[in-house]
DNA sequence: CTCTGAAGGATTGTTCAACAATCCGTCAAT
DNA sequence: ATTGACGGATTGTTGAACAATCCTTCAGAG
């Protein structure tokens, strides 16, 4: 192991360790809260009561504020306060729409790049995050563990978008996936939801493996529109 | 004119009158200070120069500070400061891939609703801000207006990924074209490199009007990729 | 009864001052 | 040339204070 093979492994922490902020780790234990589903869309909440609890002053809590106001979990009112978002059916549409584009869009250009000369090697490589993501929700489900299987999903469809190998589209996905969670919450079974899902993954990742990208392609867009019209019901039946 | 009318129109305004917060209103001048090339990325700003420069105080600063790092003109180093930006040649390489995404993406979902049963009368209706933009880039290239040609081709842009009728699309398109800005100021001379690619412009709102979907999503992908390779050329000769 | 308008309290928006923590450059010592 | 310590400067965070705004309540007019 080279000099060199060192720095850039600790290159690769240093993302990591920056997390000491304090504004920061406030942000990360409200947003698991709110994508876990225990702070209701609606959800007031108020400077003095959450900076007492978690005991943190105004300013700082103002802070993580705007960090989750700007990945959209929170709707930040002007002199009103800032609330759980609560998504609309106009939403959930927008939602899918974008998710169509990034996913499917993914999924194509890393189709585009192995046509234009990739390797066989390289290709597999690229898909182990992808086939990882589907093995864990059928183990998950083998046990189980509903709660695992809904995570598994989030990883797979996160995965897939990873296959366009740019950063700011992953991180989009990540937004993305997490304002959707605020849309399962709703859902009487969301276990059932994620499940029914899962031998389409299998399906897509299968069609990826063989170099079928524009099957994958086309299994993707059919696979959302089935899963927004679902949700959407979901949403006529319940809130909104 | 009906009451419902009146009301339609003040919830129009209602966005713009929102914007009465002090840290909007500060991130907004710091904004177009940035995009307009008068903070060079890698300026590192001063809580407390820009805080007496502005008026205002450190906190009200720091929240303005992390609008623009969530858009990413401004890098937040952790008790080190904030800094204008600067891009790699990777960050190049993915907004292009973005892009890529983005904007076909957008025509090929707008494309899918045309198919799918769409008057003509509404496909030229959704077409009028494309055609806006195109001509006026050419009104101003005519004119010799030449950040005016930059500003309409970013209208032109912005315009498409409103096809897919997306609100967080458009928004991310947003974001996307601000940082780019970054970019074109390290060229010599950005009048040129936009006022090439009026004529694609031209001719992708003529292909898209005439129903030539297919054609005209391969002619933004190919623009795209000639206007990346454009730009990595200038970044080598350059700076990074 | 409904609508209007005026207190009143509660919450947010913003500022200020202070202290702790961290970074950066300098300089001496090995 | 590298290391280590010192000191100034900047950021991170807190707490308190005041102004501005919102929401509720309630009384009065039509």
């Amino acid at each position: 192991m080279t000099t060199s093979d060192w720095l850039e492994e600790l290159q690769a922490e240093r993302t990591g360790l920056g997390r000491a902020s304090t504004a920061g780790r406030v942000a990360d234990v409200l947003r698991t809260r709110i994508t876990e589903g225990h702070l209701p869309p609606g959800t007031r909440l108020s400077e003095e009561d959450i900076g007492a609890a978690l005991g943190v002053s105004r300013n700082t809590l103002r802070e993580a504020f705007r960090l989750l106001g700007h990945e959209r979990l929170l709707l930040h009112e002007f002199n009103r306060g800032v609330f759980v978002r609560k998504l609309t059916v106009d939403d959930v549409r927008d939602l899918y729409q974008l998710r169509r584009i990034l996913e499917c869009g993914a999924v194509r250009r890393a189709a585009e790049r192995r046509r234009a000369g990739f390797s066989a090697d390289r290709w597999v490589e690229l898909l182990v995050p992808v086939r990882d993501a589907v093995e864990e929700g059928e183990a998950a489900a083998a046990r189980d563990r509903w709660v695992e299987v809904g995570t598994a999903n989030m990883h797979f469809h996160q995965a897939v978008a990873a296959l366009a190998q740019s950063p700011r589209v992953t991180e989009a996905m990540g937004h993305l996936l997490a304002e959707l969670r605020l849309v399962f919450h709703v859902m009487d079974a969301p276990q059932a939801f994620h499940q029914a899902y899962l031998p389409e993954n299998r399906a897509i990742l299968e069609l990826l493996a063989a170099g079928e990208l524009d099957a994958a392609e086309s299994a993707m867009a059919t696979y959302l529109d089935a899963a927004e019209a679902q949700l959407i019901d979901a949403y006529a039946a319940g809130p909104a």
